[in-house]
DNA sequence: AAAATTACTACGACAGATGAAGTACGTCAG
DNA sequence: CTGACGTACTTCATCTGTCGTAGTAATTTT
């Protein structure tokens, strides 16, 4: 299993991957990211939850409500153009971070 | 640069890379990281001595004196077994992490 | 003699992750 | 019709690692 320090700071980089995919709700992206990490990674409800507020807040994501007449109703999100251009620079600074951090781990350990 | 966040949870395993080569102290070891991530990295000092102070109650590490007659008297650390141990899970885990990230960035965006 | 470099230590603030708990709606077995 | 289970969140409080600020202390360079 994937210890939460790693991924801290790239969790809203995959919620961002997938709302670029798909507009989508909070508990299907929850079971993608599982399905997706082939259950490797299973991010927290409340983990979840705050990242959409802060990608809110940083107007990465946008809310919305569909109309439906049954069910709890979901609260929806989609990316920005503001968010498309973070996601961008996240994957560049992902690509540097796997270089940088490569350099610190011996290959005959793994 | 890369962002603290990415990094967290990697300054440990960083550190316990370079004492894995040699004993060293908290200055040099600083500047490794700068000069082995050529200047992509620099870890902030007060995040190196807390990450030493970790590793230290961890008993991933252990601190020492040499006599050094002269200058400021230096802590001296050297990687334990358990720090060795936990090194190796860390490199381990980093491969798998970076299988799961993967996952979630556009290749077509790096 | 002052400034820069080396080598730390202490303290407080902050952000992201998380555990615990609760709300609310729907479905389905017994 | 009732209770368990699954879906879909929300609130709150806590913890950990990072980092800014500041200070100490010795040596080296200008």
């Amino acid at each position: 299993m994937i210890s939460s320090d790693v991924i801290r700071g790239y969790n809203d980089t995959i919620i961002l991957y997938l709302l670029l995919e798909n507009e989508s709700y909070g508990y299907e992206i929850s079971k993608q990211i599982k399905e997706l990490s082939h259950e490797k990674y299973t991010i927290k409800e409340t983990t979840l939850y705050s990242a959409f507020n802060r990608l809110l807040k940083n107007g990465y994501i946008e809310s919305f409500y569909k109309d439906e007449t049954f069910g709890k109703r979901r609260t929806y999100y989609k990316i920005t153009e503001a968010g498309l251009h973070y996601y961008k620079e996240k994957c560049q600074e992902w690509k540097l971070t796997k270089e940088v951090v490569n350099r610190f781990i011996r290959e005959d350990f793994t």
